[in-house]
DNA sequence: TCTGGGGTCCTAGGACCC
DNA sequence: TCTGGGGTCCTAGGACCC
Protein backbone atom coordinates (compact mmCIF):
# COMPACT_ATOMS: atom_id res chain seq x y z
CA UNK A 1 0.00 0.00 0.00
CA UNK A 2 1.57 3.01 -1.44
CA UNK A 3 1.59 6.66 1.23
CA UNK A 4 1.95 9.67 -0.82
CA UNK A 5 1.51 13.48 0.28
CA UNK A 6 0.40 15.99 -1.95
CA UNK A 7 2.14 19.28 0.10
CA UNK A 8 0.64 22.52 -1.40
CA UNK A 9 2.35 26.27 -0.01
CA UNK A 10 -1.45 28.16 0.92
CA UNK A 11 -1.39 31.24 -1.30
CA UNK A 12 2.19 31.04 -1.95
CA UNK A 13 3.15 34.11 -4.21
CA UNK A 14 0.82 35.99 -1.81
CA UNK A 15 3.21 34.73 1.31
CA UNK A 16 6.54 35.31 -0.35
CA UNK A 17 5.63 38.90 -2.23
CA UNK A 18 5.14 39.70 2.29
CA UNK A 19 8.18 38.06 3.08
CA UNK A 20 10.07 39.98 0.76
CA UNK A 21 7.95 43.64 1.42
CA UNK A 22 6.95 43.70 5.02
CA UNK A 23 6.60 47.08 5.64
CA UNK A 24 3.96 46.99 2.25
CA UNK A 25 2.59 44.05 1.06
CA UNK A 26 3.34 42.24 4.00
CA UNK A 27 0.47 45.25 5.95
CA UNK A 28 -1.97 44.57 3.34
CA UNK A 29 -4.53 42.88 3.94
CA UNK A 30 -6.23 43.11 1.12
CA UNK A 31 -3.78 41.77 -1.58
CA UNK A 32 -3.20 41.17 -5.39
CA UNK A 33 -0.27 39.76 -6.58
CA UNK A 34 0.19 39.98 -10.76
CA UNK A 35 0.76 43.25 -11.87
CA UNK A 36 0.51 46.87 -11.20
CA UNK A 37 -3.07 48.46 -11.19
CA UNK A 38 -3.38 49.50 -14.71
CA UNK A 39 -1.58 47.07 -16.39
CA UNK A 40 -2.55 44.43 -19.03
CA UNK A 41 -2.19 41.60 -16.60
CA UNK A 42 -3.96 39.15 -14.29
CA UNK A 43 -4.30 37.97 -10.76
CA UNK A 44 -1.64 35.43 -9.90
CA UNK A 45 -2.55 35.31 -6.45
CA UNK A 46 -4.85 36.62 -4.09
CA UNK A 47 -4.46 37.00 -0.34
CA UNK A 48 -7.42 35.07 1.38
CA UNK A 49 -9.22 38.52 2.37
CA UNK A 50 -9.34 39.38 -1.51
CA UNK A 51 -11.14 36.50 -2.04
CA UNK A 52 -13.81 37.15 0.25
CA UNK A 53 -14.32 39.55 -2.45
CA UNK A 54 -14.66 36.83 -5.45
CA UNK A 55 -11.05 38.20 -6.37
CA UNK A 56 -9.47 34.55 -7.58
CA UNK A 57 -6.29 33.80 -9.75
CA UNK A 58 -5.97 33.93 -14.11
CA UNK A 59 -8.97 36.89 -13.49
CA UNK A 60 -7.65 40.53 -15.24
CA UNK A 61 -6.87 42.95 -12.29
CA UNK A 62 -8.53 45.26 -13.82
CA UNK A 63 -11.62 43.14 -12.72
CA UNK A 64 -10.27 42.18 -9.45
CA UNK A 65 -9.87 46.17 -8.76
CA UNK A 66 -13.52 46.94 -9.53
CA UNK A 67 -14.67 43.66 -7.51
CA UNK A 68 -12.12 45.29 -4.71
CA UNK A 69 -11.11 48.31 -5.18
CA UNK A 70 -8.75 48.93 -1.91
CA UNK A 71 -6.93 46.17 -2.80
CA UNK A 72 -2.75 46.89 -2.78
CA UNK A 73 -1.12 45.41 -6.44
CA UNK A 74 2.34 44.22 -6.39
CA UNK A 75 4.01 42.33 -9.20
CA UNK A 76 5.17 38.70 -8.47
CA UNK A 77 8.34 38.43 -6.92
CA UNK A 78 9.60 35.27 -9.33
CA UNK A 79 13.09 35.23 -8.16
CA UNK A 80 12.23 35.11 -4.46
CA UNK A 81 9.33 32.72 -5.29
CA UNK A 82 12.10 30.32 -6.93
CA UNK A 83 14.39 30.83 -3.75
CA UNK A 84 12.11 29.95 -1.51
CA UNK A 85 10.36 26.87 -3.49
CA UNK A 86 13.60 25.13 -3.40
CA UNK A 87 14.43 26.00 0.23
CA UNK A 88 11.05 24.34 1.22
CA UNK A 89 12.15 21.50 -0.72
CA UNK A 90 15.20 21.17 1.38
CA UNK A 91 13.19 20.35 3.69
CA UNK A 92 10.59 18.19 2.50
CA UNK A 93 13.75 16.00 1.67
CA UNK A 94 14.25 15.27 5.29
CA UNK A 95 10.98 13.59 5.25
CA UNK A 96 11.27 11.14 2.32
CA UNK A 97 13.77 10.66 -0.05
CA UNK A 98 11.59 11.01 -3.03
CA UNK A 99 10.52 14.86 -3.29
CA UNK A 100 8.63 15.70 -7.06
CA UNK A 101 8.09 19.15 -7.80
CA UNK A 102 4.89 19.37 -9.34
CA UNK A 103 4.95 22.82 -10.09
CA UNK A 104 6.49 25.96 -7.94
CA UNK A 105 4.88 25.35 -4.91
CA UNK A 106 3.40 21.52 -4.55
CA UNK A 107 5.44 18.32 -3.69
CA UNK A 108 4.57 15.16 -4.09
CA UNK A 109 6.21 13.01 -1.28
CA UNK A 110 6.47 9.28 -1.34
CA UNK A 111 6.58 7.89 1.88
CA UNK A 112 5.59 4.43 1.47
CA UNK A 113 7.73 1.93 3.37
CA UNK A 114 8.53 4.33 5.81
CA UNK A 115 6.46 3.29 8.50
CA UNK A 116 8.96 1.38 11.04
CA UNK A 117 10.97 4.76 10.89
CA UNK A 118 8.12 6.79 11.64
CA UNK A 119 7.06 4.49 14.29
CA UNK A 120 3.80 3.84 12.78
CA UNK A 121 2.47 7.00 13.39
CA UNK A 122 -0.47 8.23 11.57
CA UNK A 123 0.02 9.99 8.45
CA UNK A 124 -2.12 12.71 9.29
CA UNK A 125 0.87 13.14 12.28
CA UNK A 126 3.72 12.86 9.90
CA UNK A 127 2.18 15.13 7.76
CA UNK A 128 1.41 17.62 11.32
CA UNK A 129 5.30 17.24 11.80
CA UNK A 130 6.05 18.07 8.16
CA UNK A 131 4.09 21.56 8.10
CA UNK A 132 5.33 22.67 10.95
CA UNK A 133 8.84 22.00 10.31
CA UNK A 134 8.40 23.71 6.64
CA UNK A 135 6.81 26.27 9.19
CA UNK A 136 9.21 26.97 11.16
CA UNK A 137 12.31 26.99 8.30
CA UNK A 138 10.14 28.95 5.72
CA UNK A 139 7.32 30.87 7.38
CA UNK A 140 5.11 29.59 5.04
CA UNK A 141 2.31 27.27 5.70
CA UNK A 142 1.45 24.39 3.79
CA UNK A 143 -1.61 22.18 3.16
CA UNK A 144 -1.18 18.54 3.24
CA UNK A 145 -2.92 15.88 1.23
CA UNK A 146 -2.24 12.27 1.71
CA UNK A 147 -3.64 8.86 0.10
CA UNK A 148 -2.68 6.05 -1.81
CA UNK A 149 -1.85 7.44 -4.97
CA UNK A 150 -1.09 10.76 -6.42
CA UNK A 151 -4.34 11.71 -7.60
CA UNK A 152 -6.29 10.88 -4.18
CA UNK A 153 -3.12 13.02 -2.44
CA UNK A 154 -4.07 15.77 -4.61
CA UNK A 155 -7.67 15.99 -3.98
CA UNK A 156 -7.46 15.76 -0.39
CA UNK A 157 -4.77 18.38 -0.51
CA UNK A 158 -7.40 20.83 -2.22
CA UNK A 159 -10.03 19.70 0.88
CA UNK A 160 -7.40 20.44 3.34
CA UNK A 161 -6.85 24.29 2.12
CA UNK A 162 -5.71 26.35 3.47
CA UNK A 163 -3.22 25.07 6.88
CA UNK A 164 -4.56 21.64 6.91
CA UNK A 165 -4.61 18.12 6.78
CA UNK A 166 -6.71 15.79 5.19
CA UNK A 167 -5.58 12.06 4.47
CA UNK A 168 -7.67 9.68 2.61
CA UNK A 169 -7.08 6.34 4.53
CA UNK A 170 -6.72 2.62 2.23
CA UNK A 171 -10.15 1.53 1.54
CA UNK A 172 -11.55 5.17 2.12
CA UNK A 173 -11.05 6.31 -1.25
CA UNK A 174 -14.47 5.35 -2.87
CA UNK A 175 -16.80 7.35 0.10
CA UNK A 176 -14.56 10.51 -0.14
CA UNK A 177 -14.74 10.37 -3.78
CA UNK A 178 -18.73 10.13 -4.24
CA UNK A 179 -18.42 13.59 -2.24
CA UNK A 180 -16.31 15.62 -4.80
CA UNK A 181 -17.68 16.61 -8.18
CA UNK A 182 -15.99 16.11 -11.26
CA UNK A 183 -14.71 19.36 -11.67
CA UNK A 184 -12.29 18.55 -8.73
CA UNK A 185 -10.84 16.15 -10.93
CA UNK A 186 -7.06 17.28 -12.09
CA UNK A 187 -7.66 17.57 -15.26
CA UNK A 188 -11.24 17.88 -15.54
CA UNK A 189 -11.25 21.60 -16.85
CA UNK A 190 -14.34 24.04 -18.29
CA UNK A 191 -14.43 22.28 -21.92
CA UNK A 192 -15.06 18.92 -20.65
CA UNK A 193 -17.07 19.48 -17.58
CA UNK A 194 -19.36 21.19 -20.49
CA UNK A 195 -19.55 18.03 -22.34
CA UNK A 196 -19.55 15.79 -19.60
CA UNK A 197 -22.82 17.94 -17.94
CA UNK A 198 -25.03 17.17 -21.27
CA UNK A 199 -25.10 13.77 -20.55
CA UNK A 200 -25.80 14.81 -16.80
CA UNK A 201 -22.91 14.25 -15.26
CA UNK A 202 -21.61 16.70 -12.32
CA UNK A 203 -20.75 14.38 -9.31
CA UNK A 204 -18.39 11.99 -9.49
CA UNK A 205 -21.08 9.60 -8.17
CA UNK A 206 -22.71 10.34 -11.43
CA UNK A 207 -20.20 8.44 -13.83
CA UNK A 208 -20.16 5.75 -10.94
CA UNK A 209 -23.49 4.22 -12.09
CA UNK A 210 -21.87 3.75 -15.82
CA UNK A 211 -19.58 0.92 -17.20
CA UNK A 212 -17.00 1.84 -19.38
CA UNK A 213 -18.85 1.13 -22.73
CA UNK A 214 -21.39 3.20 -21.44
CA UNK A 215 -19.12 6.09 -21.64
CA UNK A 216 -17.14 5.93 -24.59
CA UNK A 217 -20.43 5.87 -26.16
CA UNK A 218 -20.32 9.68 -25.09
CA UNK A 219 -16.52 10.46 -25.06
CA UNK A 220 -13.18 9.02 -27.20
CA UNK A 221 -11.97 5.14 -25.89
CA UNK A 222 -8.89 7.09 -23.99
CA UNK A 223 -11.13 9.59 -22.38
CA UNK A 224 -13.64 7.33 -21.14
CA UNK A 225 -10.86 4.96 -19.72
CA UNK A 226 -9.43 7.45 -18.34
CA UNK A 227 -12.44 9.16 -16.64
CA UNK A 228 -13.46 5.47 -15.52
CA UNK A 229 -10.28 5.12 -13.68
CA UNK A 230 -10.27 8.66 -12.02
CA UNK A 231 -13.76 8.12 -10.48
CA UNK A 232 -12.74 4.66 -9.32
CA UNK A 233 -9.49 6.04 -7.46
CA UNK A 234 -7.10 4.19 -9.80
CA UNK A 235 -4.16 6.13 -10.61
CA UNK A 236 -0.34 4.40 -10.56
CA UNK A 237 2.22 6.96 -11.58
CA UNK A 238 5.07 7.35 -9.62
CA UNK A 239 6.60 10.09 -7.71
CA UNK A 240 9.53 10.99 -9.45
CA UNK A 241 12.16 13.12 -9.53
CA UNK A 242 11.59 15.40 -12.81
CA UNK A 243 13.38 14.77 -15.51
CA UNK A 244 15.24 17.06 -18.06
CA UNK A 245 12.48 19.92 -18.85
CA UNK A 246 10.93 19.22 -22.21
CA UNK A 247 10.80 23.24 -23.51
CA UNK A 248 11.56 26.47 -22.08
CA UNK A 249 9.45 29.22 -23.26
CA UNK A 250 9.85 33.12 -22.97
CA UNK A 251 7.23 36.05 -23.76
CA UNK A 252 5.78 39.30 -23.50
CA UNK A 253 2.43 40.91 -23.71
CA UNK A 254 3.31 44.35 -24.84
CA UNK A 255 1.99 47.27 -22.84
CA UNK A 256 0.42 48.57 -26.13
CA UNK A 257 -0.28 46.37 -29.25
CA UNK A 258 2.49 46.73 -31.45
CA UNK A 259 1.97 47.88 -35.17
CA UNK A 260 5.27 47.46 -36.73
CA UNK A 261 7.36 43.84 -38.07
CA UNK A 262 10.39 46.19 -36.89
CA UNK A 263 8.89 46.53 -33.00
CA UNK A 264 7.72 42.92 -32.85
CA UNK A 265 11.43 41.66 -34.12
CA UNK A 266 13.19 43.33 -31.39
CA UNK A 267 11.27 42.26 -28.63
CA UNK A 268 11.82 38.73 -30.41
CA UNK A 269 15.37 39.56 -30.08
CA UNK A 270 15.35 40.19 -26.74
CA UNK A 271 13.44 37.08 -26.02
CA UNK A 272 15.25 35.10 -27.86
CA UNK A 273 18.41 36.35 -25.94
CA UNK A 274 16.95 35.33 -22.56
CA UNK A 275 15.87 32.52 -24.27
CA UNK A 276 19.02 31.00 -25.44
CA UNK A 277 21.35 32.46 -22.66
CA UNK A 278 18.52 30.26 -20.16
CA UNK A 279 18.94 27.54 -22.59
CA UNK A 280 22.45 27.57 -21.97
CA UNK A 281 22.68 28.20 -18.17
CA UNK A 282 20.60 24.72 -17.98
CA UNK A 283 23.29 22.73 -19.78
CA UNK A 284 20.94 22.49 -22.94
CA UNK A 285 20.47 22.41 -26.42
CA UNK A 286 17.49 22.61 -28.93
CA UNK A 287 16.03 21.51 -31.95
CA UNK A 288 12.89 22.97 -32.51
CA UNK A 289 12.20 26.51 -32.41
CA UNK A 290 8.48 28.09 -32.03
CA UNK A 291 7.28 31.28 -31.76
CA UNK A 292 4.19 31.98 -31.04
CA UNK A 293 2.27 35.55 -31.94
CA UNK A 294 -0.96 36.75 -30.32
CA UNK A 295 -2.90 39.25 -32.42
CA UNK A 296 -4.84 42.39 -30.99
CA UNK A 297 -7.92 40.09 -31.14
CA UNK A 298 -6.46 37.51 -28.82
CA UNK A 299 -6.23 35.24 -31.80
CA UNK A 300 -3.55 33.29 -31.20
CA UNK A 301 -0.95 31.61 -33.90
CA UNK A 302 2.21 29.57 -33.99
CA UNK A 303 5.05 28.29 -36.55
CA UNK A 304 8.13 26.13 -35.35
CA UNK A 305 10.79 24.56 -37.16
CA UNK A 306 12.38 21.20 -35.74
CA UNK A 307 16.10 21.75 -37.41
CA UNK A 308 18.51 18.62 -38.64
CA UNK A 309 21.03 19.40 -35.36
CA UNK A 310 20.75 20.23 -32.02
CA UNK A 311 21.85 24.30 -31.06
CA UNK A 312 22.46 26.89 -28.74
CA UNK A 313 23.31 30.06 -30.21
CA UNK A 314 21.88 33.27 -30.60
CA UNK A 315 22.61 33.65 -34.04
CA UNK A 316 20.72 30.45 -35.65
CA UNK A 317 17.86 30.59 -32.99
CA UNK A 318 17.28 34.23 -33.87
CA UNK A 319 17.59 33.30 -37.67
CA UNK A 320 14.80 30.54 -37.08
CA UNK A 321 12.61 32.57 -34.92
CA UNK A 322 12.66 35.55 -37.28
CA UNK A 323 11.97 34.13 -40.58
CA UNK A 324 8.71 31.92 -38.31
CA UNK A 325 7.82 35.54 -37.70
CA UNK A 326 7.87 36.70 -40.66
CA UNK A 327 6.07 33.88 -42.08
CA UNK A 328 3.07 34.46 -39.23
CA UNK A 329 3.13 38.22 -40.03
CA UNK A 330 2.90 38.01 -44.16
CA UNK A 331 -0.18 35.44 -43.25
CA UNK A 332 -1.71 38.21 -41.38
CA UNK A 333 -0.36 41.84 -40.65
CA UNK A 334 -2.43 43.41 -37.69
CA UNK A 335 -1.49 44.81 -34.78
CA UNK A 336 -0.19 42.11 -31.87
CA UNK A 337 -0.46 42.27 -28.16
CA UNK A 338 2.00 39.34 -27.66
CA UNK A 339 4.87 37.67 -29.22
CA UNK A 340 6.84 34.42 -27.89
CA UNK A 341 9.38 32.29 -28.22
CA UNK A 342 9.70 28.09 -27.18
CA UNK A 343 12.39 25.76 -27.46
CA UNK A 344 11.74 22.39 -27.62
CA UNK A 345 13.08 18.93 -28.28
CA UNK A 346 15.47 19.83 -25.74
CA UNK A 347 19.18 17.82 -24.83
CA UNK A 348 22.00 18.21 -23.26
CA UNK A 349 24.38 19.94 -24.86
CA UNK A 350 27.29 18.15 -26.66
CA UNK A 351 30.81 18.59 -26.25
CA UNK A 352 32.19 20.94 -28.89
CA UNK A 353 33.72 17.86 -30.96
CA UNK A 354 30.83 15.89 -30.51
CA UNK A 355 28.91 18.67 -32.59
CA UNK A 356 31.93 18.79 -34.99
CA UNK A 357 30.72 15.32 -36.23
CA UNK A 358 27.70 16.69 -38.02
CA UNK A 359 27.40 19.13 -40.40
CA UNK A 360 25.08 21.65 -39.07
CA UNK A 361 23.79 25.66 -39.22
CA UNK A 362 25.60 25.96 -36.39
CA UNK A 363 29.48 27.01 -36.37
CA UNK A 364 31.83 26.44 -33.51
CA UNK A 365 32.51 30.08 -33.67
CA UNK A 366 28.77 30.66 -33.18
CA UNK A 367 28.96 28.38 -29.76
CA UNK A 368 32.25 29.83 -29.08
CA UNK A 369 30.55 33.57 -28.77
CA UNK A 370 27.62 32.57 -27.40
CA UNK A 371 29.61 30.73 -24.69
CA UNK A 372 32.20 34.31 -24.42
CA UNK A 373 28.70 36.40 -23.97
CA UNK A 374 27.53 33.87 -20.90
CA UNK A 375 30.67 34.32 -19.05
CA UNK A 376 31.01 38.08 -19.60
CA UNK A 377 27.51 38.37 -18.41
CA UNK A 378 28.73 35.59 -15.48
CA UNK A 379 30.77 38.17 -14.79
CA UNK A 380 29.36 41.90 -15.02
CA UNK A 381 25.92 40.88 -14.80
CA UNK A 382 23.10 40.35 -17.62
CA UNK A 383 23.04 44.27 -18.94
CA UNK A 384 26.55 43.93 -19.78
CA UNK A 385 25.80 43.12 -23.07
CA UNK A 386 22.74 43.67 -24.60
CA UNK A 387 20.68 42.07 -27.97
CA UNK A 388 21.74 45.00 -29.71
CA UNK A 389 25.52 43.84 -29.79
CA UNK A 390 23.76 40.44 -31.30
CA UNK A 391 22.01 42.57 -34.13
CA UNK A 392 25.33 43.24 -35.85
CA UNK A 393 27.00 40.20 -34.76
CA UNK A 394 23.63 38.24 -36.43
CA UNK A 395 24.69 40.44 -39.59
CA UNK A 396 28.70 40.87 -40.18
C1' DT B 1 -14.71 41.43 -18.19
C1' DC B 2 -11.00 41.90 -21.85
C1' DT B 3 -7.97 38.21 -20.98
C1' DG B 4 0.13 36.84 -17.75
C1' DG B 5 3.93 33.81 -18.00
C1' DG B 6 5.61 29.51 -17.34
C1' DG B 7 4.73 24.90 -18.30
C1' DT B 8 2.60 19.75 -19.77
C1' DC B 9 0.14 16.68 -22.69
C1' DC B 10 -2.98 15.30 -26.51
C1' DT B 11 -4.98 15.23 -31.28
C1' DA B 12 -5.17 15.10 -36.16
C1' DG B 13 -3.32 15.23 -40.58
C1' DG B 14 0.56 14.81 -43.78
C1' DA B 15 5.13 13.04 -45.23
C1' DC B 16 7.87 9.31 -45.48
C1' DC B 17 9.54 4.55 -44.88
C1' DC B 18 9.18 -0.48 -44.77
C1' DT C 1 -1.03 -0.52 -62.12
C1' DC C 2 -3.08 -0.29 -57.85
C1' DT C 3 -2.83 -1.18 -53.27
C1' DG C 4 -2.36 -2.84 -47.42
C1' DG C 5 -1.00 -1.56 -42.51
C1' DG C 6 2.17 0.15 -39.14
C1' DG C 7 5.58 3.21 -37.34
C1' DT C 8 7.91 7.63 -36.81
C1' DC C 9 8.50 12.36 -37.28
C1' DC C 10 6.75 16.84 -37.96
C1' DT C 11 3.34 20.86 -37.61
C1' DA C 12 -0.58 23.62 -35.75
C1' DG C 13 -3.81 24.05 -32.47
C1' DG C 14 -6.05 23.36 -28.07
C1' DA C 15 -7.07 21.94 -23.13
C1' DC C 16 -5.36 22.29 -18.83
C1' DC C 17 -2.49 23.53 -14.57
C1' DC C 18 -0.21 26.86 -11.10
Amino acid sequence: MRRILLADADAFFVAVARAVDPDGAGRAPLLIVGGSRDSRGVVCCASYETRQFGVRSAMPISRALRLCPDAVCVPVPFKACGRKSAEIRTVLLQFAPIVEGASIDEWYLDLTGTEGLYHHEALATTAQRIRAAVLEASRITLSIGGGTNKLIAKMAAARAKPDGVVIVDPGGEESFLRSCTLAEIPLVGPKFQERLATHGLVMIEDVLRYDVATLQRWMSKREAAWLWNRVHGIEDSVVAHREVARGLSREETFGKDLHEDRDLERELLRLVTRAAADLRAAGLSTRTVAVRLRDWDFRTHSARRTLAEPVVSDRVILGVARELLAALRKARRVPARLVGVRLSGLAPAQSATQFGLFPTAETERDRGLAGAIDRVRGKYGPKSIVPGTLQRMDSP
